[in-house]
DNA sequence: ACCTGAACACCGTTCAAGT
DNA sequence: ACCTGAACACCGTTCAAGT
């Protein structure tokens, strides 16, 4: 959102290339070295100056929403998919998941996440995403609570936490096996014990 | 370690200070500030210029394992009063905890953690600590199990991957309410379902 | 043997000057 | 209206010169 788009104008051709250069190389950077990577470099390999990318991307999160916004079709298609499971238990696990592939696209993501879902602040650019997040979360969880799968103690915000904390561990290194152990046992957790089956 | 000790001579007076100086000062800056604070700073207000910080403690990782070294005589006090204890499952909970605490000390501090407990490289002095805790706790779940509270197929690294994300979640400024939620979530992970009381 | 602190490199961020 | 890039501040890290 800039001035022209503000006034509902089309914005200026070269503020386009701009912006799309800048979230481009943005994602490269991103994943190759992580959100902390230098955000100099990344202006210089988008061609632009650095004042370009500040006065497009206020802070780092703004940049990193960008980014993230160019990623959610694919979360989108993948909510789609989950709608037609039958099973309510089968569509928690299924968005738990996607949720933890999106956490773990970029290594230090999970950080600036958490903050933005723990502090209501209204201009950091993630706090939207997080909530939207944690109520998707919360319709499967209730969901599968009503079809007797999940512990009626358990809450859409905990497993938002617990998706946040496997791809924290993810983007530290973590084996496959040790992700799918405490995964396991993340989900043994929260799934009802089912009185016979 | 510097060059008069591995000779097996007293250090230096100043040197000794030195080092006491930078510990204690790094305790305080990475309190206040999480471990990703300024060397450079904590070198100023011990009084001495960085070239010795670096001289005694060449990583980051180096001066953050002398701090927590200083802190761990508590952790052994811990483990002394857990070993009373009658109970093994109330045991492993309280070690649980007990590493938790230890591990929110610094905000920041479970990200090396994590990265010393995944590569093996013999040259971080985090990694001798981080082998310590896995061990300790696959000694805790050993006996939970015996005693017939933990499944069987619970492992002490998965234990301490979770004490590692509830640290990181508690450094990203969780409410304790959450904390706790996750905590029982996890715990009904790893117990056993007792086949009635 | 150890310490000092200047020096270099790198990065975030701002802003006066341009187009 | 937007962009440029110099400028400033800050920090990590090294190393030649001192004691």
């Amino acid at each position: 959102m800039n001035a022209s788009e503000q006034r509902g104008r089309k914005p200026r051709a070269d503020v386009q290339r701009n912006r799309a250069a800048l979230v481009e190389t943005a994602q490269r950077h991103f994943l190759q070295y992580g959100v902390g990577t230098s955000l100099e470099a990344v202006a210089k390999e988008a061609g632009v100056g650095p004042g370009t990318l500040y006065r497009h991307f206020p802070t780092r999160e703004a940049l990193l929403a960008a980014v993230l916004q160019t990623r959610s079709e694919e979360l989108v298609a993948r909510q789609a998919d989950i709608e037609q499971l039958g099973d309510a238990g089968e569509a928690l696990e299924q968005w738990l998941r996607a949720m933890e592939e999106y956490f773990s696209a970029f290594s230090g993501l999970p950080d600036p996440l958490m903050a933005a879902a723990r502090a209501q602040e209204p201009d950091n650019p993630l706090t939207i995403p997080c909530e939207i997040f944690i109520t998707v979360t919360d319709k499967y969880v209730a969901a599968a609570q009503l079809a007797g799968h999940v512990r009626a103690s358990v809450r859409g915000y905990d497993l938002f936490l617990a998706a946040c904390s496997i791809a924290w561990i993810t983007g530290n290194g973590a084996e496959e096996e040790s992700l799918d152990r405490l995964r396991t046992l993340i989900a043994s957790g929260y799934r009802e014990r089912n009185t016979q089956a």
